[in-house]
DNA sequence: CCATCTCCTG
DNA sequence: CAGGAGATGG
């Protein structure tokens, strides 16, 4: 079991999102008639009058996929004032249009809430079944015991298809192409539980099949099976769930560069609305470039701009511990600019007591070049374990109030990720966009273009394929959440981060190198 | 009780 | 980005 289901997600998640699914042809009391109708929850189940929420008077858009932005945790009673406030900001940050989804896609089809979510249904079941899915589903499902992923969920819901699909083509096509998307994810995915489990009941001609990605999924499934740590399965992965978690550091390759080594994209990338700006930039691909920038961010950069910039960061960033190092860059020489920001924000520096400082004050406070330097580790990790932290800012001294910035600073990275990925979806849905594999995140798209500037704002390191692979699978999982209407569960995000948080990579060991910073 | 996480607010 | 609230899990 994923330490981050453990960690991260209560039975009561799990028991929200079985609810969702359970009640979906149920005779659940209906709500407004202009839901999509896919899913509703009785009052035990969720903690608040959802669609009074959303319908509250003064929200500028009473569409029912508007409350989902509430976010992904349940409420209490109290907190509905709160979610209202939300929902308006909301709808200012996305800056879309208030589209009532659900009329675009009644528009195309012309159906009750019931036929479409039973379309919708019925339709994911017969593609699951023309391409072996029924397999893939009954398999893995009793294996797997941790949270429900969203897989679950999807082939939950599909099961309770019925069969009257031929009526709604757009509709269908849409969910079709969600669902292809899933499949396609979930045979890519090797790490993932559906592996685990196909390699108990498999036969040998499926085995082959599959393909060798599957096959490794197997090995690991054997050794799994074999007794060694359940850990290793997940591994690569899922060390951050639990920040409490110590986990062996592996050994790191000596030859390493910065380019991502992760394997191919999962899925191929079609030019898409999403990304459309050619971008003029910057690509660096020279191993040369990247330990450059490690340089600047560890001795700070001779040439120019970055150093200047990582400066006068230092200079604006109000976080209490380096808040008291504001003194003019131009006066001082480039040495002791550097050491300044690198190590003593909150000392005046006397130039003959540079090094003393350094050796007293270096370890007891976080800087912007850590800073800067966490928000480059989030390209590889979303969910940092301690131990990660702990070795990549070793010059710190890890008391509980700089673990929990750390820890804080990633948590405010992943809300910014998180926003961006949602405000991208929904945007994607609202042109139009019928085909998650029109959903691409390269390096020109805005989206990319947004990330980038958040956590690598000098544009001075390249960012590992791997994190636009990620990006591309976590807008797609928005994507396809809230275009089947998922986002009206209050907690329907965390099915997301739960895909999301696995697929963390490795620290390059330039972040852990004792000469770093 | 503490650590961690999300969400909200400033 | 930080602080705080509230939830959750060990």
């Amino acid at each position: 079991m994923s330490l981050w289901s453990k960690g991260m997600y209560s039975s009561r998640d799990i028991c929200l999102d079985d609810c969702a699914v359970e009640h979906l042809h149920l005779n659940y009391p209906e709500p407004p008639s202009t839901n999509l109708g896919l899913f509703y929850k009785d009052s035990k189940s969720i903690k608040g009058p959802i669609h009074r929420t959303e319908n509250a008077p003064g929200l500028p858009c009473s569409s029912p996929l508007e409350f989902d932005l509430s976010g992904g945790r349940t409420r209490s009673p109290s907190s509905y004032g709160h979610q209202v406030k939300r929902a308006r900001v909301e709808n200012i940050i996305k800056g879309i249009t208030c589209v009532d989804m659900t009329q675009n896609l009644n528009e195309e089809t012309d159906c009750t809430q019931e036929e479409e979510g039973v379309d919708v249904l019925a339709f994911h079941q017969k593609r699951m079944e023309t391409r072996g899915g029924e397999s893939l589903r009954e398999s893995h499902q009793p294996l797997r015991d941790e949270s429900k992923s969203s897989q679950d969920i999807r082939d939950e819901e599909w099961k309770k298809g019925k069969s009257d699909v031929n009526s709604k083509p757009g509709r269908v096509k849409l969910m079709a192409d969600v669902l292809k998307y899933e499949l396609t994810r979930a045979v890519s995915n090797s790490v993932d539980s559906i592996f685990k489990s196909m390699a108990l009941i498999q036969s040998p001609t499926e085995m082959e099949s599959l393909g060798s990605a599957s096959q490794t999924a197997v090995c690991m499934e054997s050794k799994l099976r074999c007794g060694t740590e359940e850990v290793k399965l997940h591994d690569m992965q899922t060390e951050a769930l639990s920040l409490v978690v110590q986990k062996p550091e592996p050994e790191q390759p000596k030859n390493f560069t910065l380019q991502s080594t992760s394997a191919a994209p999962l899925i191929p990338k079609p030019p898409f609305c999403v990304s459309r700006q050619p971008e003029p930039s910057v690509r660096h691909n020279s191993t040369d470039h990247q330990r450059h920038a490690f340089r600047c961010l560890q001795e700070g950069c001779a040439e120019g701009e970055p150093r200047l910039e990582t400066y006068w960061n230092s200079v604006k960033v109000k976080s209490k511990v380096n808040s008291r190092s504001v003194r003019s860059p131009l006066a001082m020489p480039v040495d002791q600019v550097v050491l300044e920001t690198l190590h003593l924000p909150n000392v005046k520096l006397e130039p003959d007591s540079l090094e003393k400082n350094n050796l007293y004050m270096s370890n007891e406070c976080l800087t912007t070049n850590h800073l800067k330097k966490a928000k480059l580790m989030f390209f590889y990790t979303r969910y940092p374990s301690s131990v990660v932290l702990r070795m990549c800012f070793h010059d710190v001294q890890f008391t509980r109030c700089i673990t929990s910035q750390l820890i804080k600073w990633f948590s405010n990275f992943r809300e910014y990720y998180y926003i961006q990925m949602e405000k991208f979806a929904r945007s994607a849905l609202l042109q139009g966009a019928t085909d998650v594999r029109d959903l691409t995140v390269g390096r020109e798209s805005e989206l990319f273009r947004a990330l980038n500037m958040h956590y690598n704002k000098a544009n001075d390191f390249q960012v590992p394929d791997r994190f636009l692979e990620v990006a591309e699978i976590t807008l797609r999982e928005f994507y396809i959440a809230i275009s089947m209407g998922r986002d009206r569960d209050p907690s329907w995000k965390k099915t997301i981060y739960k895909v999301i948080c696995k697929l963390d990579s490795d620290v390059p060991p330039e972040f852990k190198s004792q000469n770093f910073a």
